[in-house]
DNA sequence: CCTCCAAGTGCACACGTTTGCAGGTATCAT
DNA sequence: ATGATACCTGCAAACGTGTGCACTTGGAGG
C-alpha cells in the first residue's frame, strides 16, 4: 500500500510536501504539486482515511443502530440517511440489535471504539440506559422514532398521538362503536402514544374503551394475524380494528380472509406506516403515511448540525397522514345498531 | 478522551505494559494488570480502534455495497452478513447505489480509503469495471448474485438457470400453454439466466418460446403492474407469468386484479424470491424461495475465509426451491384447447 | 550592499496503539 | 560470590497523516 513518503521519495521532496499538495494547500508551488498528483495517480495513491482520523480526532463516520434491516420500514430511514451522509462525506456503520438491549449496547460500544462522530438509533428499547453510556462517549446521539429527554439526546418521532387519535376518529366517523387495537407487545413507546390517541377518540366519542378488543402482536405480519384471530373469536368481534403497524395490518388482513369475512364489508382495517406494499394489498391498505426517507434524512440532518457546533431543536416531530383507501368503509349493516 | 497513556500516568507504569494489560497479555504480572484494568474501568476507557487498525494494518470493517436498503430482499441478505460479521468481531461499512454505476464505484472507492479488510457486493451492475479497480486495492471481493469470471472474484448466488426452469416446468405440467416472462428491464445477470431457463422449457416442451408474451419491469411492483397491464392488453394474453421476482409479481396480481380477472382463475402467477409477504399476498403466491439469509451468510463467510488466508470455492451457487402457494393453477377451461 | 518580504519547503512532533528488544530484579543452582 | 533463568517492565520505533514553526531562496526596495 503506497504512502505518501513513498510519493515523497519519487518527487524528491518532503512527506508534507506531499501531504499540502494532495490535499491542494494554497502553500505548495504549482508546479511541484502537479508533479505529485501525477506520481500519486500513476502509484494509485489512496489517503487512509485511519491515519487521517487518528491526526484529525474525527472519523466522518456514524453509527446507524436499527432493529432489523430487513424491515421494510427501516431500510427507508436508513435510505434516507445514507443520503445526505453520502452527500456530506460521511460514512456509515450499520449494526442491528433486533430489539435485544444487550445487543443493542454491544453495537453502541463498538461504534465508541470505533470513534464515530455520532450516533443514530432507531426504535431503541434501551432508554434510560443511554444515558450514562453517552456523558462517558461525549458523541451526539439522535433517536428515531423514541423521544428521551435530556439535554444530550435529541430525537425525531412522528406525532405518534396524534395518528392515534386521526385513525380513531376516521373509524368513529364511518360509523363503527367497536374499535379494536392491534398493538405491539414490545411496548415501545410508539405503541403507547398510539394507543393513548386511539383511547383518547373513544372517550371522546362516548363510545368508551373497551379492553377486550385489545390484542398484541409483534409488529410483523405472523403478531398480527395470531392477534386479529384473537379478536374474532370473541363473542362479539370489533367491526374496525387500528393496527399498530403495516405489517400487522397486512397480517389480520389475512386472518380475517381466512375467517370468511370480508374487509372492508365485514371489518374495517387501518394500518399505520404506508409501506410500499399497502398500495399493493388487497384491497389497497387505509394507513397512516409516515414520512419514513424524511425521517431519516432529518435525523442526519440533525446529527450533521450538532457535529458542526449548531444547536438544532432537540426534539422534532413530524406529522403523519391518513392515506385511504379501500380497507375502511362503514360497519355491516346489521351492526350498526 | 482517555488514552492508554492517561491510565499510565495514573498506575506509574508505562502505556506499554498498559497496553499490553489490557490485551489480557500473559506477560504482564497480575496484580499489575488488576489495578491497571481497575484504572481503566474507572477513567471509562475505549481502546481507540483507528489508531489500532493503524499499526495493524487491518481494520476489522467489510464494507457492503447495495442496491437500495429498502428493499426487503436486500435488507435480509444484509441481515446474514451482519449476523456472522458480529460474531467475527467485524463492522460493517454500508453504502447504497441505487442501481448507479457511478455510485458504485465511489462506495468501492471510499470503501478503499477507509482501508476496509474486504468487500461484499449486491447486484453490482459494474461488473467488468470492478477488476482493475481490484488489482490496485488487493481487497477480497465478493459478489452477490452476480457471478464474474476472475481470479480475484468471488461470488454467491443461486441457481437462477434451475430457478427458470423449475418455474416454467410447473407451469407446463399444469397445463399452460400461453406462459408470459415478466422480466427486469436494468438487464442483470440474474434476469437473463432465469429468462434462459424459461427458454429452455418452453422449447423442451415443445411450445416454443412466444416473444409478445415478453415485457419488462423494474424489479418492483410498479414496474411489474405496468408490464402485466401490457399483456393483458394482448388479443390474447398468457395464462400464467413468470416474474422476475415476488415485487413485481404482487404488481402484476394487483393489475390482474384490477383488470376484473382473478388468479388463479384466470391467470396463474409464479414470482421468485419468496419473500415474507409472499405468504401474505391474496392469494398467498407461490414462488421460488431464495435463500436469503443464507446467502448473506455464506458471502460473508467466503470473505472472512479469504482474509483468514483461506483458499474457499470462488463460485457458490445455492439451489432455490419452489414454493407452491395458491396463485397457480390449471389454465381456464375455455383456453385448454 | 543590506534589509525585508513572500513563497515554498522541510523538520519535527503529534495522534493512540502495538511490539521487538533490551534491561532490570529476584530466585535459584553452582 | 557468580552465573543462569524466569519474570516483568520500559524504550523506542512504527503505522500514515496533518501542521506549527523555522528555514532557504530569490527578488524587490532602500
Amino acid at each position: 500500500m503506497v504512502s505518501i513518503k513513498d510519493i515523497a521519495r519519487a518527487a524528491h521532496v518532503s512527506h508534507s510536501t506531499v501531504s499540502r499538495a494532495l490535499r491542494n494547500s494554497p502553500l505548495v508551488n504549482p508546479e511541484t504539486s502537479a508533479i505529485i498528483h501525477k506520481i500519486a495517480h500513476e502509484q494509485g495513491y489512496t489517503v487512509s482515511a485511519v491515519a487521517r482520523s487518528l491526526v484529525n480526532r474525527r472519523t466522518n463516520t456514524i453509527g446507524v443502530v436499527v432493529t432489523s434491516i430487513a424491515d421494510p420500514f427501516v431500510g427507508e430511514i436508513v435510505n434516507g440517511i445514507e443520503e445526505v451522509a453520502l452527500a456530506h462525506d460521511y460514512s456509515l456503520f450499520l449494526a442491528t440489535c433486533h430489539a435485544d438491549p444487550a445487543r443493542e449496547v454491544r453495537a453502541v460500544r463498538s461504534f465508541q471504539e470505533r470513534r464515530v462522530d455520532g450516533i443514530l438509533v432507531n426504535a431503541s428499547r434501551v432508554g434510560a440506559l443511554y444515558l450514562p453510556l453517552l456523558e462517558e462517549m461525549k458523541v451526539p446521539i439522535v433517536l428515531i422514532n423514541n423521544e428521551h429527554p435530556g439535554q444530550f439526546v435529541h430525537s425525531v418521532t412522528i406525532d405518534n398521538l396524534n395518528a392515534g387519535r386521526t385513525v380513531a376518529r376516521h373509524l368513529v366517523e364511518l360509523g363503527h362503536k367497536r374499535i379494536g387495537y392491534l398493538g405491539n407487545r414490545f411496548g415501545l413507546q410508539a405503541d403507547m402514544e398510539r394507543f393513548s390517541g386511539y383511547r383518547q377518540i373513544l372517550e371522546e366519542a362516548d363510545i368508551g374503551f373497551q379492553p377486550e378488543l385489545v390484542a398484541h402482536g409483534d409488529g410483523r405480519p405472523e403478531g398480527g394475524m395470531s392477534a386479529m384471530e384473537r379478536l374474532l373469536a370473541l363473542p362479539e368481534p370489533p367491526t374496525a380494528v387500528f393496527c399498530y403497524n403495516d405489517m400487522e395490518a397486512i397480517g389480520a388482513l389475512r386472518a380475517i380472509r381466512e375467517h370468511g369475512l370480508t374487509v372492508p364489508g365485514d371489518v374495517s382495517v387501518v394500518g399505520l406506516d404506508d409501506l410500499f406494499l399497502a398500495s399493493y394489498t388487497d384491497p389497497p391498505l387505509t394507513t397512516i403515511q409516515q414520512p419514513k426517507h424524511q425521517m431519516g434524512r432529518l435525523a442526519a440532518e440533525i446529527l450533521l448540525q450538532l457535529l458542526s457546533g449548531g444547536k438544532p431543536d432537540s426534539h422534532v416531530t413530524l406529522a403523519g397522514k391518513l392515506v385511504v383507501r379501500q380497507t375502511t368503509a362503514p360497519p355491516p349493516a346489521g351492526r350498526r345498531r
